[in-house]
DNA sequence: ATGGTTTTTACTGCGTC
DNA sequence: GACGCGGTAAAAACCAT
């Protein structure tokens, strides 16, 4: 974005440089007459007589100044100016829908008809290439996602097939690349049983917390995707290493989702919270120290929830043991 | 859309260092 | 007095209907 605008104004101002460069020559050698400066087809055209004084006379040079050799090599490209906002960043042919040649003259009957087929099959290849880009950049976001959030490999697999199958369904329209993508990462990352919750991923991610769990439930529905709750277990290894507490915590914390489990408090919590509070109370019981907020911290998860979750969790484990 | 459940926010009080 | 912890009420978010 602000590389295009600073593109923009670099242009402008050295056109200015140009257009006053070439008002030195102001009169016209055959008639003397004043020299007008055509800057759409790059002639110095007399406005008497017609005479081209000059023609072609585009600035070669760069568009841009450089004050240094590394900016030189930077700011150095050829080419037409690219846009993000295609997916081929505009790189791709466009054909005009009007039927005028380069000089504005209609086309005849038979020319208008080769220029509509043209136009149908560079639209045809121009969408056959727009999936492939669509894939790599998706594949990109899933990568750099997962990176982010310390998943393993076989979870990008995952997410990729995921987002593969997606845009094979015709499940993109309506919908942003990103979004797909982003959701695509967060069911892989649950069935791999590697969850990670809404909240780190949409700290990683450039679509929003609503905008995902909304893509996320149309994939699983669409896709037919079998997707268990995610168990609070397979969050405690991450939030103990975090909070750098023994496995004994780690072991402790288990053994109170269990016996949560068995006293049948897990139901319609939330999972994190549960894992979190677990945590915390194991480190307790282990006589290793983190406070609540520590855990709310890395758990993403308020301070209140872990309060009321491991005051619920002691109580069944000494129900359970007594 | 609605109602029930869970989580969060914000605030308060208590004890300890 | 700052900090960790516990509790509460109201608001917000979530989910199934």
């Amino acid at each position: 974005m602000s590389d295009t605008t600073t593109l923009r104004t670099q242009e402008t101002t050295s056109e200015a440089e140009r257009t006053q460069e070439s008002e030195e020559a102001t009169t016209c050698p055959e008639c003397s007459g004043r020299l007008e400066t055509d800057t759409e087809h790059g002639e110095v055209v007399c406005s008497d007589c017609g005479l081209v004084v000059e023609e072609d006379s585009i600035d070669r040079g760069p568009e841009w100044r450089a004050f240094d050799s590394a900016e030189r090599d930077n700011k150095s490209r050829v080419g037409a100016p690219t846009t993000k906002m295609m997916h081929d960043k505009g790189l791709s042919t466009n054909i005009g829908w009007q039927d005028k040649d380069a000089y504005g003259n209609s086309l005849s009957s038979r020319q208008r008809q080769k220029m509509q087929r043209l136009r149908t099959w560079n639209e045809r290849f121009r969408t056959r290439d727009s999936k492939e880009r669509n894939l790599k950049q998706a594949l990109g976001e899933i990568d750099r996602m997962s990176s982010a959030l310390g998943l393993p490999e076989n979870v990008r697999e995952t997410a990729s097939v995921i987002y593969r199958r997606a845009l094979a369904e015709n499940l993109l329209p309506g919908r942003s690349i990103e979004g797909v993508a982003t959701a695509s990462v967060y069911a892989a990352a649950r069935q791999a049983g590697v969850p990670r919750s809404l909240d780190e991923i949409s700290v990683v991610s450039r679509v929003d917390r609503m905008e995902l769990t909304r893509t996320y439930r149309y994939i699983v529905r669409e896709l037919n995707l079998e997707i268990a709750p995610a168990d609070p277990e397979s969050y405690i290894p991450r939030f103990a290493s975090d909070l750098e507490l023994s496995d004994e915590v780690e072991r402790r914390a288990r053994d109170l989702v269990e016996d949560g489990r068995e006293a049948g408090l897990l139901s319609g919590k939330s999972p994190v919270g549960l894992a979190a509070a677990a945590v915390y109370a194991a480190a307790l019981l282990c006589n290793e120290k983190v406070t609540q907020s520590e855990v709310s911290e890395v758990a993403s998860i308020s301070e209140v929830t872990i309060r009321n979750r491991y005051k619920e969790l002691l109580e069944a484990a000494e129900v359970i043991t007594a």
